[in-house]
Order: structure tokens, then C-alpha cells, then sequence
DNA sequence: ACAAAGTCTTGACAGTCGTCAAGGGATCGG
DNA sequence: CCGATCCCTTGACGACTGTCAAGACTTTGT
């Protein structure tokens, strides 16, 4: 039993890019179809394999949808870090924030669908929360080092914890992202305009 | 078994009945299983009924579903009514809000995740596009007269519109929710304390 | 009381699902 | 060059799904 894994030969790379290969066709399909209409042969039929070769690289359909989330969070997880550091005044911070948000919300709805899918699918089956609250509380981080670098640059501190701030401005972009799938067209610029006039909000109130 | 009283009853109403019926039986079963697991058996089962009855009372599965959506309206979306109408203070409606934001969480958890679950859904599902915007719709003016009650009370005007007033809202409502359901024993608390430093960043600053 | 209409159960259908076993090529060490 | 190992395909399995038809039971109208 323990050790199959390393006695793997030495193409260890070969078959780690395979999973990855597969991730992505998952991450594709369900970014497409959602959680609950996606199966094995699905993501199998959207990449260049047949549908057995699943359950040679997976275990089952739950290590391969974890396994997605994880591998997805390494490609998002420092989308703000460039904003962050090329920023040197609060109103720039903020202004390129915000491009950011309304960039990645109308390149990238089917993956942030997804995500909102499987947060919520958590609530439900056990298997899926590790995976889930660990690239939340890393979501939270990413958007924390932008407000506090927001704070810095504004001379001001926070009134609010990094749960909270995440949550409003989660709470903000989720609703921009259903209100852009269901065809309100101005979605994602009303979501930057409530983002440029919730984030002062954030920090203790400036100087009259 | 002892229908006394249904013998006289008008057809019309008891076909309503029994879809009513059904519907709490599926509300019940989604709220426990999710969209993706809850089959039509399984809503069977859960009521008195066998698996057929349910295509007597509805054409298929999403008619059945999307009653469930608007039934589920029905009851929840005068939640904070009450709260609004007897308060007099706006400390006094905060604490109220709050509380009751807590109460419903703690105890509605299986149906918050459902709504939150059927949401998301609709970003994949065309057919739940409309029943799910529409309830949105309802519950952004139901928060929105909680927020310009507060205002009013409080003698100074907003600063959010009502949807943003919403999307920040419900983000730390939804947070909350899957904290708790996920083992954070202080998450619905933390929320309460979370909502008392917004609402007032939603007015014009207080004199100081 | 009898017939019609309404209500519900049962059983089956055509699919789809996740999973796995058997086996065919391909690749590589010897 | 041969045999072992890895990679992948094919086909099948039992279980489950939404749907519907046939019929039994119940209630209603006359």
C-alpha cells in the first residue's frame, strides 16, 4: 500500500502533466457545465483521451475535482500581486484594482462560475471543504495585501478585518458575475463603480 | 389517512395543496442533498407519495423545482418586516437585524445553502435564470428596506444604492454560512459584530 | 347505485453515471 | 532482440436517473 506512488519510475514529470492535462479538460467542462451536469466521459471527450484514462491518474471523481480547485488556485491567487506592487498612489491602486476586477469577471466567468459552484457544492459534501476553505482563506490573503497596501498608500488604517473586507468585496463580484451571465450588460462597470466607493469606506474616515 | 374534511373541498385547492406539499418535500430534500444529488425518488420519498405522483403535479423536474424557488419566497421574504416596523432607534434596529440575520442562519442553514445552491446554479441553467433573478430582485428590496429604515432613524442619507447595499450584505451573510456549516462555531457571531461596523459606513459620516 | 372523473401506484423504458477488468500497443532495460 | 513495464482503449457491470404508460383505487356527479 504506502510507497506506490513513489515507486513510480522516474517520468514522475510525464505524469504529473498528464494530471494537469486533465485538469485543465475538467476545468474546462465544468467551467461549462457546472458541478452537477459534468461527468468523467464529458471531461474525458473534451480532451485527447478516452474516458478510462480518468481513473488512471484519479483515484475517483473527487480527487480529480480537488485536485482541479488546487490546481486552479495556483493560477489565480496572485492576479492582484502586479496592482499591488506597480501601484504608488491610493487613487492608482484602487483605479487599476478595479480594471482588474472587471477584466478577469468578463475574460474569466466561466472559471469564476465555477468556483461559486464548487464553494457552495462544499456545503454539502464533506470531501470537497478542505480542498475549498484553503484556497478561500488564500483568496482572502490576496485581496487583504490589496486593501492594506490601499490603507498604506492613503495614510490611513482599516476598519475592517480581513474576513470582512473579503467578504463584501466577494459578496460585490459574485453578484456582478451572476447579474453579467444573465445579461445585464453593465454588470461589471457598475461593480467597479460600487468597488471605487466601497473601498474608502474601508479605512478609517479621511480628514475633513 | 383520515380525510374528515377534504371530501368537500373545492379541486383547485387541493391540487395546490398537494403541489405545496410536494414542494416542501423537495425543499427539504435539496436543502439536505443539494441541487446536483436530489433526485425526483428521493423527493418521493420524502413525502407520503410514490415516485410517480410527481409527474401528475408537475410537467418535469425544473417546473417542479422552480415552484419550489417562488414557495420559498413566499415565506422568507417578510423576514425582516417585523424588525422594521417595531423598531425605533437605529441601534435598536441594528441589534434587532442583526440578531435575526443570526437566528436565520442558525436555524435555516439546510435552506440558505439551498438558496445560495440554486443561485449559482442558474449561472449554468438557463431555464432558472428567471424564477432565481426574480426572488433576487425581491430580496434586494427586502435588505434594502431594512438599510432606509436604518437610515431614516439614524437621520442620515445613504451611500449605497440598494443593490451594492445587497451584494455587501448578503457576501457576509453567505461567508457566514459556509463558515458555519464548515465548523467555525463563532462564525454567525462574527458576522452580528461584522454587520454592527458596516451598517454605519452605509450612511453619510455622523457629525462629529 | 352506476358511471365518470380524479388521484395515485406500479413497473418499465431508454439513457447516463462512476467504476473497473481485460487486453493491446508502445516504450525501455537487458 | 526479448520480456517487463507503463500507458491507454475498449467494453462491460450494476446502479441510478427522468419520464411515462397502464391500471387500480378513490371520489364525485347524477
Amino acid at each position: 500500500m504506502a510507497g506506490t506512488k513513489e515507486a513510480r519510475r522516474a517520468p514522475a514529470d510525464k505524469y504529473d502533466e498528464r494530471r494537469n492535462q486533465l485538469a485543465e479538460s475538467a476545468l474546462q467542462t465544468l467551467g461549462e457545465l457546472g458541478y452537477a451536469r459534468t461527468s468523467l466521459r464529458e471531461i474525458a471527450n473534451n480532451s485527447e483521451f478516452s474516458h478510462g484514462v480518468v481513473h488512471y491518474y484519479f483515484a475517483d471523481k473527487f480527487e480529480l475535482i480537488i485536485y482541479c480547485v488546487r490546481y486552479y488556485k495556483a493560477r489565480c491567487v496572485t492576479r492582484y500581486d502586479a496592482v499591488v506592487e506597480d501601484s504608488t498612489t491610493a487613487e492608482g491602486l484602487l483605479d487599476a484594482f478595479a480594471a482588474k476586477l472587471v477584466e478577469t469577471l468578463l475574460d474569466e466567468a466561466p472559471m469564476h462560475r465555477l468556483w461559486y459552484d464548487l464553494r457552495t457544492q462544499s456545503m454539502f459534501e464533506d470531501k470537497l471543504r478542505e480542498a475549498v476553505l484553503m484556497i478561500d482563506a488564500t483568496l482572502e490573503d490576496m485581496i487583504w495585501r490589496v486593501v492594506s497596501k490601499y490603507a498604506e498608500l492613503s495614510g490611513r488604517p482599516t476598519v475592517m478585518t480581513p474576513h470582512a473586507a473579503y467578504g463584501v468585496l466577494d459578496g460585490l463580484f459574485q453578484q456582478a458575475l451572476l447579474g453579467h451571465l444573465t445579461g445585464t450588460a453593465d454588470a461589471a462597470e457598475a461593480m467597479a463603480a460600487q468597488v471605487h466607493e466601497l473601498m474608502p469606506l474601508m479605512l478609517t474616515p479621511a480628514p475633513a
